[in-house]
DNA sequence: GTAACTCATTACCCAATCTAAATACCACCG
DNA sequence: CGGTGGTATTTAGATTGGGTAATGAGTTAC
């Protein structure tokens, strides 16, 4: 258990995550790279890439969002020819994700154009707040899976 | 223009915070303190906290949304007493709204559940984890506002 | 071998936000 | 003055991303 010296601090960061983290998500979503991908889809591409291969299941538990959601995403993903689902090897109720060649080249057309953005944003920061940025990422990612 | 030596470290870093960002805000909006309030609500409620005062163009433009969206929301929070809404002293187009009594009973209220749900986060985050979300979390807000 | 559980899906629904257009008002220029 | 262009808010309608409940197929445990 960390600091119970710090409670009011911590209650103080809390907030401002709160508040911080909806209207940055509000904001990314319409930063979107690539028009006709949503947030969640482009997160699952990440994770594929990250992951190699997934099921749905394990998809949604890893995104936070219910099965059937995950179900449509995976669908819309298949129909744009970004993923490919094959039967699972040793269980024929799930399925097995994976990205095809084609996310892969989006991927990184995606992480170039991200550079853009990225540039943009970097006027209004200065190297001190750039390292605070990139030492709290991975907590949040943590934070985000509990 | 703050450290092109770390460009590929701020790139990492944008992509994890893109993804940490969504699933974090998904999963606030299931944690919300206070059922019957939406996660915008709570945020313009702070918003009010902090500000005083403000016409409900100037919330828009704060929480990133569209005028028409917060329209609604100003609407919601007033028919729950939680917001006061006066025309403008010297621009008649314009409104003023203000917290009630009421809300900033509501925030302190919702100050003290969320101390429940940080403890429960303070499980899985030691010392040093926490201390760099406390140093990011300024550095989110401001990005939050570019 | 059946009962209980799990994974994915289908069908339906809801909440939050957006865009476009309407309304009311201000400010300036002739 | 009076009109013209711009701004604040609102109304109306559409979209979208995600959720819950119920179904079907498959697996596991007793």
């Amino acid at each position: 258990m960390p600091d119970l010296l710090h409670g009011d601090e911590n209650e103080a960061a809390v907030n401002s995550l709160r508040s911080a983290v909806m209207r940055l998500g509000r904001r990314l979503k319409h930063q979107r790279v690539d028009e006709s991908l949503s947030p969640t889809e482009m997160s699952v591409l990440g994770t594929l890439a990250r992951c190699g291969s997934a099921t749905p299941g394990e998809l949604a538990r890893k995104e936070h969002v219910q099965p059937p959601s995950m179900t449509r995403i995976v669908a819309l993903l298949e129909a744009k020819g970004l993923v490919r689902l094959e039967p699972h090897p040793d269980d024929r109720r799930q399925k097995v994700v994976s990205q095809t060649e084609r996310a892969e080249a989006m991927l990184e057309e995606s992480r170039r154009k991200r550079n853009v953005w990225l540039a943009s944003l970097a006027e209004g920061l200065d190297d001190d707040e750039w390292a605070k940025l990139r030492a709290a990422a991975p907590v949040l990612e943590k934070l985000a899976h509990l």
